[in-house]
Order: structure tokens, then C-alpha cells, then sequence
DNA sequence: GATGAGTATAAGCCGTCACTTACGTAAGCG
DNA sequence: CGCTTACGTAAGTGACGGCTTATACTCATC
């Protein structure tokens, strides 16, 4: 969760994640839609939506070709609505709180 | 939203977050919370997340108050969950793309 | 098996970032 | 007014990240 957010930060990745959102690329075209940048470069963004589990990669021949991992999208989604609020961790710092505000007293 | 996700990914910024989630704390509280971190380091990031708008700052006394703004985060959410499918730019995506196969035949 | 297309990986550069230490500032209090 | 509390800011450092250039890999084709 922590490398998808991390991969999620970087402009160029995200851009990427969307071309290859609704259908797969090959790393060629994806290349191809940055034109000030080097294969290179975009391989290694490749690399690390790909450890981060944001998109799949399948062979064919000599190409590779990308896709979003919609549902590992999805979890993201899930783990930004409910980091926050949940619970145990919570009521602990909670505690600790009201502990300081006595202390303090 | 690009500070916001930039804001986001680093861990430490999460925790604080979560601290101010649902309740006002005063920076030397935050700082507090993570024992081997010196207090600068937590007025850093909190000045990094206020200004990606995730948290807002009120000032009582010598004391400075934050607390999340989870309206921000709302902002964020809609946006991953509508960025990658947003219309327009798909579109010409995809005739870029019938046009690359298109020239290779 | 040599050649070429498609791609990854290695090495190095430079900017950015999180961190610490040191100092500055502003509000309350004696 | 001096002192303390609660904080931010400046400066410096080491690590990391994205980039390029150069090299290696892998698969099809001849």
C-alpha cells in the first residue's frame, strides 16, 4: 500500500496508469506518448507501478504489454477511506490524549 | 492534488493525519507521538501538509492547533476515482493508439 | 546463429526530501 | 522587562528518486 501510494505520488506514473487504463500497451506506445522523455526513463516507471502491484505485465513475442490493475486500484481506494477512522489505533491515541490533558492539570 | 498525494506518501505524514482525523492537537502533541523524531522534523511536515491542504492550522496562544481536513481528502478520493476514466483525453488516447497500429500494418 | 526489434538493466548525475542541530520569534507570566 | 513555553525557520547532510547514456537481454526471422 505503501509503494502504490509512493508510485501514485509521481505525475509521469500516473499518466501512464491511464493510458493503459481501459486497454493494454505496449511499452513502445506508452514511450511514444512522452515525447520529451527517454524509453528509459518510462521503463523504469514501468518497473515500479509494476512492484507496487498497480499494473500487469504480459508477454508476447518480444513485446510487454501493460495494464492497470483496476482492483489493486480498488484497495487503494478502500485503504484511503479507512485508514483514518479505524478503530483500535484510534481510541489508544485517544486515550493518550485525554492522559496528557490531566497530566497537565 | 498533486501536493495532496505527494503529501500522502510519505508514512509519517499518514500517522499525523490520523492523529488530527477527529480531534484538534497542538504541534508538541504530535511531535510527542513519535519518540524518534526530533520536534522540527513534525513542524516540517506539518507545514508540508497544510499547505497541500490536508490540514488546517488555528492558533490559540503561543499553542498551534491542527486538525485534518477531511473535506480535502474528499477532493482527493473523487479524483482517484475519476481520473484515470475522465472522457476527453481517453478518447484521443485511443485514436492515438488505432492510429499507431493503423501505420504499422 | 547472425541480425534486428523491443525492452530491461547498470552506472552515474543532479535535484529533492527527510532529518538534525542551531537559532529566531511570539505570546504568556513572574 | 526578563524568562519560559511553544513553536517555526535556516543551514547543512545523507539518502533517495528520476533522468540520461550505454550496455545487455530476449525473442522472432533470415
Amino acid at each position: 500500500m505503501d509503494a502504490a501510494l509512493k508510485a501514485l505520488a509521481e505525475p509521469r506514473r500516473r499518466e501512464i496508469l491511464r493510458l493503459v487504463w481501459m486497454r493494454e500497451l505496449p511499452a513502445t506506445d506508452i514511450a511514444d506518448h512522452f515525447g520529451e522523455v527517454t524509453r528509459s526513463a518510462i521503463s523504469q516507471h514501468l518497473a515500479v507501478l509494476k512492484t507496487a502491484g498497480l499494473v500487469t505485465e504480459r508477454r508476447d513475442g518480444t513485446r510487454r504489454l501493460y495494464r492497470a490493475d483496476r482492483n489493486e486500484m480498488k484497495k487503494l481506494r478502500k485503504f484511503l477511506d479507512e485508514y483514518w477512522t479505524s478503530g483500535l489505533e484510534r481510541l489508544r491515541d485517544v486515550a493518550e490524549a485525554a492522559q496528557r490533558d490531566k497530566e497537565k492539570r
